[in-house]
DNA sequence: CAAGCTTGGCTAAGTGGCTTAGCTTTAAGG
DNA sequence: CCTTAAAGCTAAGCCACTTAGCCAAGCTTG
């Protein structure tokens, strides 16, 4: 039996192109493993499980969205870098439709590169929304709302929710306009 | 062998309670069948099978929500109505845990009950945004928004997304009280 | 270079989901 | 009372995940 040569690292590698491939639901390790050309129970050599798996998965995705999304706001402010980043977001979910979906799981606080990858998400969008001259608590508030509209949209446009003819290119650019004009004009707590 | 006497309803109906209580993803025929009293393939004799009884679930939930949304809307208008409405959607999410995440399947086109329930939802929220004198393209463009935030918040809450101690509910009617200030001044597009 | 050890592969086997096939019995209706 | 549709059952198969335990590849070291 000659040996493939895997790893940890080449194997949540290709779980994430075959989970952009068939969709998250569909990952199974018995894919992965004809996939990778190796018979299932030899996956348990490089990670615990399913579930483990999937974290190390999350962990991958949460790291390459935090990514593109600072990368998209850098050098930007105000409504330019709200524009960008909500359009980074989207676009790699789109781009990423299987690894998407874990990007919202909660990291295992054992896990320092997922914590810090989830951090540098939301440290992202702090960044923005300091632009808009929030902080403390509003800036919490905020995040949660910038969070929850772009969740929400990119969710129900993979679920097939949007069922009208309306371009859904458009409806996503009003949305972001709207957060805009939110945060422009954002109720202040004093926080 | 004592008749039980279900039908579709019963077990559809347990089948939502026994989804509150262990969540959606630990809802499994073995255990509802269990709790019916019954053994697994008895279940077969009233539904189609697990797909199916998703869809059922779907069906009762959606048209729950719809319920919910419609009654909290009713004769209020504007900022009020959207409030109302909101709540009431957050509140049967948290109430529901189970039955909220079927809520946003794409009805099957043949269950006439189930499509019925997604165009009452739907219909709320355009009533609550005709108040806002949004009409057409705009109104499709708003309804997205309002449903990417609404569901983009109960599912983040939901996973436990929300980390940060700042309190959940100020978070919530923050979201809600900014999306009434995008509405008063929705970037029209004249749709 | 040989011996030995670590490690990555394997097969076999068990659990727990879902589903189908086919039988039995209930209980409703003529 | 007899018939029959339907509601229950057992048995068996499929597919997913997981564990146990074996074997060989290939590195390390004397």
């Amino acid at each position: 039996m000659p040996r493939v040569g895997l790893n940890q690292q080449t194997v949540v590698r290709e779980a994430a192109r075959l989970a952009d491939e068939v969709g998250f639901e569909q990952l199974t390790l018995a894919a992965l493993a004809s996939r990778l050309g190796v018979a299932l129970p030899s996956l348990y050599k490089h990670v615990r499980g399913a579930d483990a798996l999937t974290q190390k998965l999350a962990a991958l995705a949460t790291a390459e969205l935090a990514t593109e999304m600072t990368t998209a706001a850098v050098g930007r402010s105000g409504g330019d870098a709200l524009r960008a980043m909500a359009d980074a977001y989207r676009g790699y979910a789109l781009r990423h439709p299987g690894r998407y979906p874990t990007t919202q799981r909660v990291p295992d606080p054992a896990d320092e590169e997922h914590v810090a990858a989830g951090e540098r998400a939301v440290g992202a969008v702090f960044a923005v929304l300091r632009g808009y001259g929030l902080t403390g608590d509003d800036a919490v508030d905020a995040t949660r709302a910038l969070r929850s509209a772009l969740h929400g949209f990119v969710t129900l446009e993979a679920a097939g929710g949007f069922g009208l003819p309306r371009d859904v290119d458009r409806s996503y650019h009003q949305l972001v306009a709207s957060m805009d004009i939110s945060f422009r004009s954002w109720p202040r707590t004093g926080g």
